[in-house]
DNA sequence: TTTAGTACCTTGCGATACAAAGTATTAAAA
DNA sequence: TTTTAATACTTTGTATCGCAAGGTACTAAA
């Protein structure tokens, strides 16, 4: 049932501040939302691809370099449609379940 | 993004009272969910044979018979663990969206 | 008997999320 | 120095979902 959401919760995440793969699946998890690497890294590539996201490469103090992901000006607009998307559907299923 | 959603909207309309194809999308079209009968169909259809969904034919006065499908108790089994999922969605990008 | 309206169904496609693998880099341990 | 563990990134194959597009079948009116 989440489909597509999991996008949605990534260019979120990424609107506030940049983040690397490993701390997005933290923050998702926070939010008790389960992504695994196999979902993350696709759609990353897929979003940078299409010019929503970019990154830079960070040095760590503990092992390989991490590429930061950061949200684009075209990605925010995105994101602006998908917040009002979500809230179409939020009122949706209020207006079917609340029905007599 | 509504991927799965429309199940869980078809099911939450079935479970106040039967209906059939048209009916249904006429439903949530009041809702502002388009749904065509392409995805209908085959989620009917998928549905019937887990077991949350039966069916009855139920003559016409303006065509031919139509096929009124209604929930079965493991159909509001299954609902409410859709409403328990959807709940919990709803909760995480609310996290998410109200982080500071 | 043809046409319009209604209802049901199927096929093929693109997209999404995931499991299960693999590659590469770094630092610590042996 | 070689091995190991930890971290990070990537790819492949699979199941499922929603949809476009087309088709079949029944009924009643023209």
């Amino acid at each position: 049932m989440r489909k597509g959401l999991v996008e949605y919760c990534i260019l979120s995440i990424l609107a506030r501040k940049e983040a690397y793969a490993s701390s997005i699946i933290e923050e998702l998890k926070n939010a008790d939302m389960i992504v695994v690497e196999g979902t993350l890294y696709p759609l990353l590539i897929r979003d940078k691809n299409q010019g929503l996201l970019s990154y830079r490469w960070v040095e760590s103090t503990q092992g390989p370099p991490r590429k930061y992901y950061f949200i684009t000006e075209k990605g925010r607009d995105v994101l602006a449609q998908m917040d009002a998307a979500w809230a179409d559907m939020v009122k949706s299923v209020e207006m079917l379940k609340n029905r007599e």
